[in-house]
DNA sequence: CTGTTAGCGCATTCAG
DNA sequence: CTGAATGCGCTAACAG
């Protein structure tokens, strides 16, 4: 910079404004400090700029995981709000141990970020600790079913569940079981669609079939799918926590010769691209995945820029998919 | 970190030394610093840190897209190998625009990462120019068809596509069209995969069929497998640039009542998760995603460690898949 | 094993 | 519209 502003003959101070605060400079000085850094191929040194300034204009995320999942989407959005204003996102994943959370959430702070987006709703009570202390905008992402510890942008997994089972025994569905995301009770979003499909059986006065645990991925729903078939043969209806999972259960019972939706309706959750293409297409829940983050960025630009914002708790709603399989 | 110092009676460089080197520091000085530190609620300040050591600590990736994608599962190779190190990752998506990527290098260049990775070998004169004069490592991901600007880390999509094309001659196919993922032939990967199919459709004696260009997607994937028939109905073969879209040419076709792979053969690349599930099960080419982050990772630890690598061109190869649709 | 000194590169005062 | 002085919070180098 000293460089620069050298060559350029100005101070220090007038090659920072030209940067960060063109319009109060010059036209004519401007032009010199631009070329000037041109000339010299001149970097911002911008960990410099952030310990006086302090802003780092970085984000940091934490989410479960990015391969099929929605949390890339929700990142997705963010950044599209956010990189046009010069913030960059700091990623990690947890691989949905609240554990690994609080330990990244611990790390990430010391870098000193703006503001930090969670996914979820449950978070250890050091994770807790560290963020009041931190004193930052925390955001929390993809369901409602609690108190935030700041804002939050989601929807309810609950109703979905609950709403998404209620449509499948309107159309006829008696006999359910469900594949449930397991080994990963703190995960409240698979928790509470869980929840919500046992209120919708209960709604309609049925009493509740199998539930199998089942890893995450295409193998866990097919083995669920037959461990659910063995539990109860004459099954008519099988809910899942994710579409991956169903579409395993999908792809498992099609292998059998095993009729969807004709002996067997399916539903999964989260509208995955894939699911309005297979056939028979997946009946599901799509949730505006680009847009709860992209709510997220228009919070953290208002909150970050001072303005007061109406609401920190911001329900981006849900749709059903009522699709082939139901 | 004076509040820190004061409360344990020792100076600011213990407490500094307590962080990054315990072992220096007597256990009883380390344990006052470190219950002072629990006390007040100690938060390092890394930016400070990094401005005087010079070490951030941050490696910046550029990825084309996080969805339906390899990138992924790279960058969580590279996260599950450099985070106990302590390293964090600055991710951006360029969607696969050369142009986009130069300004998201120029950007984070300016918070001093440590290394930075970029997809493919296709960059613009800018992105070259600025990597140069950072004089930090620099890794590309997931080819290896022209010689890189630093270090690379990949496979051979020539070799690849040609091998994958090959096979399905050998299996009898001889009437080949290709959907494309087009518009961006700026992306080396596709380019080379689609000219591995054409150098063995050459190596065969055969005349290659249709190529049609089409968006990534499902949905490109469904339109392009109309277009390729209507340009040549007696089409006994597709291959395509990727999964996703070999998967919407499986929908489309199972929609239409066109066998697969009956009358059509069918190929993908990539391998993803729900290739090997789907069915009829699609036949692709497998690479090592989670891999190709390990090695860039474990070649990235080697270099800021000081230590001299054999190679900075790691092959890591890749497998062909020939499943049900071959 | 611990402390003192100095300064990383920049943005923020405040003056002019 | 521009510049001089100051220090952000920490760590490298050296000294003891």
């Amino acid at each position: 910079m000293e460089h620069v502003a050298s060559l350029a003959g100005v101070s220090l101070v007038t090659v920072s404004r030209v940067i960060h605060e063109p319009d109060r400079v010059a036209e004519a000085t401007r032009l010199k400090v631009l070329s000037a850094m041109e000339a010299t191929g001149y970097v911002p040194n911008m960990v410099a700029g952030s310990l006086k300034s302090r802003r780092t204009k970085l984000i940091a995320c934490v989410v479960p995981s990015v391969e099929h999942s929605i949390s890339a989407n929700i990142v997705y959005g963010v950044s599209q709000v956010l990189r046009p204003l010069g913030f960059h996102i700091l990623l990690a994943t947890s691989g949905f141990s609240p554990q690994e959370e609080e330990e990244l959430v611990f790390a990430f702070l010391s870098r000193q970020p703006e503001a930090i987006m969670l996914t979820g709703l449950t978070h250890t009570p050091g994770t807790r600790k560290r963020l009041a202390a931190a004193a930052i905008p925390v955001i929390e992402l993809a369901n409602l079913s609690s108190p935030p510890i700041d804002m939050v942008v989601g929807y309810s997994n609950f109703d979905a569940g609950q709403q998404l089972t209620s449509a499948m025994i309107e159309r006829g569905r008696r006999k359910f079981g469900y594949l449930l995301h397991g080994g990963h009770l703190e995960n409240d979003r698979s928790r509470d669609r869980y929840e919500g499909y046992l209120q919708a059986l209960a709604d309609h006065g049925l009493r509740p079939g199998p539930t199998v645990e089942v890893e995450f991925g295409y193998a866990g729903g097919e083995n669920g799918f037959l461990q659910l078939l063995d539990a109860c043969a004459d099954i008519d209806a099988i809910c899942c926590s994710n579409d991956v999972i169903a579409l395993g259960a999908l792809y498992e019972a099609q292998r059998r010769g095993i009729a969807v939706p004709g002996r067997i309706g399916l539903a999964g959750f989260d509208d995955h691209d894939v699911s309005a293409h297979c056939v028979p297409s997946l009946t599901t829940v799509e949730i505006p995945k680009v847009r709860i983050g992209v709510e997220a960025g228009n919070l953290l630009r208002r909150t970050l820029a001072g303005e007061p914002v109406e609401s920190g708790r911001i329900d981006v709603g849900f749709s059903l998919k009522m699709r082939e399989t139901h």
